[in-house]
DNA sequence: GTGAGGTCTGAACGCATGTTCAATACCTTA
DNA sequence: TAAGGTATTGAACATGCGTTCAGACCTCAC
């Protein structure tokens, strides 16, 4: 395989822009290739259809989420070992993993919201991930996950998301990018302390 | 079988989900016109065009929630003389206002979704609706917002309409529906355990 | 050199879209 | 009953869409 800065990968990266900025049906296969500075007949040629580049766009995204899962997994099995020490700092969020411009972020939230099967299967990863922590970290009596776990794991889960997802309009209501390099810390700060409150006594008093 | 609405409400309905469901530019006039029972020039006879048609929609549900915020608003002086009071049992949620099946919680995912200006205004208006039950709560003694109250009064926005927003994904997740007449009383007792946690020792003494 | 095979272009095609419009049906008011 | 406005239709139109295709261009192997 030759490096990504192919013709090909041109057009992919310039479709992945368009369709998380706009939409599949929005961005047409003429402005995409305007964007990636090509003749739209090489656009069908690399990719066989629209179709054909939207699948390509959601495997290469899918398989970012999927490597990253996958590292989150065995970040947990080692964390596991350390039971006790300092959870609040291992509770990381979605945003902090992607720099602020990076067309990552949007895309996943295009799929999210057109409920593409395959993005609903990366969120159930995480939400599996989020669930095993807070169990975990009950039974070792660290964390109190409340009286519905499986709930308290989705709200958790759609807080963080909800940040992805309604970037634009928090960043109108706060004055600032939460998601944004500058902004990631104060938002991920205050996370943490709404984190910490379902932390016992006990954790607590140990920093 | 037609409804007892007025043609023209019919055909605002009709596109109404239609475009919560499928967005603005994939629901086609013909689809709508179709689902309404008429015919696509009527649609157009009746609002001028299909962005006539968004507009109208959009009116039709900012105003509902326009006049909820309001309500709210209003609630919300009522309780400011009762302070103190079961504090929790007040802090509602998005979701709980509208029935499972009603187009408005889709439509209103598809205009933040798609950065609606206006739906952005409307967002802030709950922000600092949210804010301001925080900052006067913690005022009185009753509650700890954290370190940042901004933040934390975003934080619990994007929970609130991350359930809206990641409806689909979370029943699949949770093998229920949070939103749902069924399942709406589980997500809001965690949502309601949650807050309850931002409470002073004081406060929870006395239910 | 020459031909094979990949890359790339731009015009063309068929199709679905939003919109227009003349015609018809319905309903009110005089 | 007559008139006039509104509601409604369905065919027609222009436009932009995804896609196709013949051919030009490039790059190697022989």
């Amino acid at each position: 395989m030759r490096s990504d800065l192919t013709t090909k990968a041109r057009i992919r990266d310039a479709s992945l822009r368009l369709f998380a900025d706009e939409g599949f049906e929005a961005a047409t296969v003429r402005r995409i290739a305007a964007a990636a500075e090509v003749s739209p007949g090489l656009v069908v040629h690399h990719y066989g259809s629209k179709d054909g580049l939207r699948a390509a766009c959601d495997e290469h995204i899918l398989g970012l989420f999927d490597g990253l899962l996958g590292e989150a997994q065995v970040a947990d099995q080692e964390l596991a070992a350390a039971l006790g020490e300092e959870p609040t700092q291992k509770f990381g969020s979605f945003a902090e993993l992607f720099p602020g411009d990076s067309p990552v972020l949007p895309y996943l939230r295009r799929m999210l919201l057109t409920d593409d099967e395959r993005a609903r299967a990366i969120l159930r990863g995480w939400y599996d991930l989020t669930l095993g922590l807070l169990l975990r970290w009950r039974d070792a009596g660290v964390l109190d996950p409340g009286p519905d776990p499986q709930v308290r794991a989705a709200a958790l889960l759609a807080m963080d998301l909800g940040g992805v997802l309604l970037r634009g309009p928090l960043s109108d209501m706060l004055g600032f990018d939460p998601l944004a390099p500058e902004g990631i810390d104060r938002w991920g700060t205050d996370m943490y302390s709404l984190f910490a409150l379902m932390l016992t006594p006990d954790a607590k008093g140990t920093p």
